[in-house]
RNA sequence: GGUCUCGUGGCCGAGCGGUUAGGCACCGGUCUGCAAAACCGUCUACUCCGGUUCGAAUCCGGACGAGACCUCCA
C-alpha cells in the first residue's frame, strides 16, 4: 500500500516528525502504559487510551499486523520523591477495607466496562505487573551484573552516576543530571541512595505492605518503572517500534525505562516514543482539588455537576478526535455542544450516502477527497484535518442529495467504503444507528403516513401535533423533497 | 528556581513562509403551509514589541500571559 510509505510520526525522542519505518515489514509492535488500578480511570486517562486506540486502529487500517501491548499496573508504586513508601493500591485497599487484589479486580472490571462504552479495541495483550515479578527480577539482576545498579539493605537502586558514563540519562526528557536537583530536596529516607537521582528497582518490604514478593535480595516490591521494561521486552522484544503513554510519564517513568533497557540490554527499547497530551476541564488540568474532576461514566450519564446534560460516548470520542493528540484539549460545555451538533451532521450525511441518486459523472474528485483522508492521518495522525475533510465529503453528499452535485455508482461505492473505514474503523465512531429499532420503525412509518395525510388535507393542526409530540419524545421529523424522514 | 510547551476570530480547534482549514454560534438568502433539516452566501483572527524576508499566524530575539514536568500522575 502506497499510503503506508508516507506515514509521519512525531517522535518525542528526536522532537521531530519522522517517516515511519517498521522494524519488521508489515508488523508493528506498540507498547502503551496502561492504568494503575487503585481507582476508577478518569476522563484524562480515557483521552490517552482513546488516542492510542485511534493510532492502533489506523495501523490496522493501513493493513499492518499490530501487536498492541497495554499493561495493567496492579502492584502499588512504591516510592515517592522522598523515598517513602507510597503504595497507591495498598492505600486504596486500606481505605476501602479490601485486599489489594480485590481493589485491582474491582477497578479492572470498571476499566473493561469503560473500554466497551467508549468503543476501544482490546489490545493484543494486557499483561499485569504482578504476573511478571520473575521477569522483573531477572532484568534487575542483569542491570546489577552490568554494573548499573547496587544493592543496599535488601533494596536495589539504579546507579545513575555509573550509567551516565556509558549512556545519556535524559535522552528523552532533555534533562541534564546536574540540573535535576539544584535545590536540595528533603533527603529523609534517601540515605540508602548513593546519588539523589538514583531510583528504586526493588524496594525492601515494610511490615505493613499488603503485597510482598520474594527476591534474591529478600522480600520486597518491584520499583515503578521496571514492570514496563519487563513486559514490553517479554512480549515485543528488546527493541520494538512504538512506545506510548501520557505526556506526564515522559519523566521520570519513560526516561527510567530507557535507562533500564540500556542498562540491561544495551539499547533503547523503542524506535518511536509517542506522548499524548493532557485533558483540561474549564481551563485547568483535571484535578480533584480544582473541583473540575469527573469520571467517563458520569459525563455519559449526565451525573456530573460540571455539565448540564449528558453526552454520548460517540460525541465525546468525536470531540476528542477534533483536537490533535499532542495538543491540550479543554472540556467545556460550549465546545461539547458544538461537537454534538457537528457529529450529528456528519453522521446524517453518512447515512444518506446509500440513498443517493447515481449519475454518469461525478461533479467532484472522489479520489482526491479520499486521498486527503490518508494525507491527514499520515501527518502524525492529524484527526482534526481528517474530520475537516470528512465534512467536505458530507457537504458533497448533501449537495448531491439536493440535486446540486453528481456522483457515479463506482465513486459512490468507493466513498462509502472509505468513509466507513475512517469514521468507523479509524476514528472508532459507531456508524450503526440506534434508531433501527425493529418495533419502532413500522410504528414510525404509520405515524408519518398519518401525518402526511393530514398535510395533504392542509390539516396543519394535526400535522403539527404529531410533529411536536414526536419532538417531545426526542424524535426529530425532517421534511425533505423526497419525503419525510426521522431520527 | 530549573526544563519544556503554548498564546489564532463569539466558542472549540487546524496551520510548520505566499493559497477559504473545519465544526458550532451569528447574520442574509433558497426551500417549506409554518418550522426543523438541508443548501448557498456574508462577517468576526492570529497577545504585544522589535528583527530576518519581496512576503511572517508561521522563522529569530525580547516582553507579557497560560499550562505541563522537575521521583503520585494518562
Amino acid at each position: 500500500m502506497e499510503n503506508r510509505r508516507n506515514l509521519q510520526i512525531y517522535n518525542s525522542l528526536s522532537g521531530k516528525k519522522e517517516t515511519f519505518e517498521p522494524l519488521h515489514i508489515d508488523h508493528v509492535g506498540m507498547y502503551v502504559c496502561g492504568p494503575t488500578l487503585y481507582s476508577e480511570p478518569h476522563m484524562g486517562n480515557m483521552r490517552t487510551f482513546i488516542n492510542f486506540d485511534m493510532i492502533y486502529r489506523y495501523f490496522l487500517h493501513l493493513g499492518y499486523k499490530v501487536k498492541y501491548v497495554r499493561n495493567i499496573t496492579d502492584a502499588g508504586h512504591i516510592t515517592n520523591s522522598a523515598g517513602l513508601e507510597v503504595d497507591s493500591i495498598g492505600k486504596a485497599a486500606r481505605r476501602e477495607q479490601m485486599q489489594s487484589l480485590e481493589i485491582v479486580y474491582k477497578y479492572n472490571v470498571k476499566f473493561q466496562e469503560l473500554q466497551r462504552l467508549y468503543n476501544l479495541l482490546p489490545p493484543s495483550i494486557e499483561p499485569t505487573a504482578t504476573g511478571h515479578i520473575q521477569e522483573q527480577i531477572e532484568i534487575i539482576e542483569q542491570i546489577i551484573e552490568n554494573g548499573y545498579a547496587y544493592v543496599v539493605n535488601g533494596s536495589v537502586y539504579f546507579d545513575v552516576q555509573q550509567y551516565i558514563k556509558d549512556f545519556n540519562y535524559g535522552i528523552l526528557s532533555g534533562r541534564k543530571v546536574d540540573e535535576l536537583d539544584n535545590e536540595t530536596r528533603a533527603l529523609n529516607a534517601q540515605d540508602e541512595k548513593r546519588f539523589f537521582a538514583d531510583f528504586a528497582l526493588w524496594k525492601k518490604a515494610n511490615p505493613d505492605d499488603m503485597q510482598i514478593w520474594r527476591s534474591p535480595w529478600g522480600n520486597g516490591n518491584p520499583g515503578w518503572h521496571i514492570e514496563c521494561t519487563a513486559m514490553s521486552t517479554k512480549y515485543l522484544g528488546k527493541h520494538f517500534d512504538i512506545h506510548g503513554g501520557g505526556m506526564d510519564l515522559k519523566f521520570p517513568h519513560h526516561e527510567d525505562e530507557i535507562a533500564q533497557s540500556c542498562g540491561s540490554m544495551g539499547c533503547n527499547p523503542a524506535k518511536y516514543w509517542m506522548h499524548a497530551n493532557m485533558l483540561n476541564v474549564n481551563g485547568q488540568k483535571m484535578s480533584k482539588s480544582f473541583g473540575n474532576y469527573f469520571l467517563p461514566k458520569e459525563i455519559i450519564e449526565g451525573s456530573t455537576e460540571l455539565f448540564d446534560k449528558p453526552y454520548s460516548p460517540d460525541v465525546l470520542r468525536f470531540f476528542m478526535m477534533q483536537a490533535h493528540y499532542r495538543s491540550n484539549l479543554d472540556f467545556t460545555q460550549d465546545a461539547l455542544n458544538a461537537s454534538e451538533k457537528g457529529y450529528s451532521r456528519l453522521m446524517e450525511a453518512f447515512k444518506l450516502i446509500d440513498k443517493l441518486n447515481i449519475n454518469d459523472s461525478s461533479s467532484f474528485d472522489v479520489n482526491e477527497l479520499v486521498n486527503s483522508f490518508y494525507q491527514a492521518m499520515n501527518d502524525d495522525f492529524n484527526t482534526p484535518i481528517l474530520i475537516a475533510n470528512l465534512f467536505e465529503a458530507a457537504k458533497n453528499i448533501y449537495l448531491i442529495n439536493d440535486g446540486k452535485a453528481t456522483i457515479t455508482a463506482s465513486d459512490r461505492d468507493f466513498l462509502i467504503q472509505e468513509m466507513n473505514g475512517f469514521i468507523s474503523n479509524v476514528l472508532g465512531l459507531q456508524t450503526s444507528s440506534e434508531n433501527n429499532d425493529s418495533k419502532l420503525a413500522p410504528v414510525m412509518d404509520l405515524v408519518l403516513d398519518l401525518r402526511q395525510q393530514a398535510r395533504s388535507n392542509k390539516d396543519w393542526t394535526t400535522s403539527d401535533k404529531i410533529r411536536d409530540g414526536l419532538a417531545a419524545a426526542g424524535i426529530v421529523v425532517k421534511d425533505g423533497k423526497e419525503g419525510t424522514t426521522w431520527s
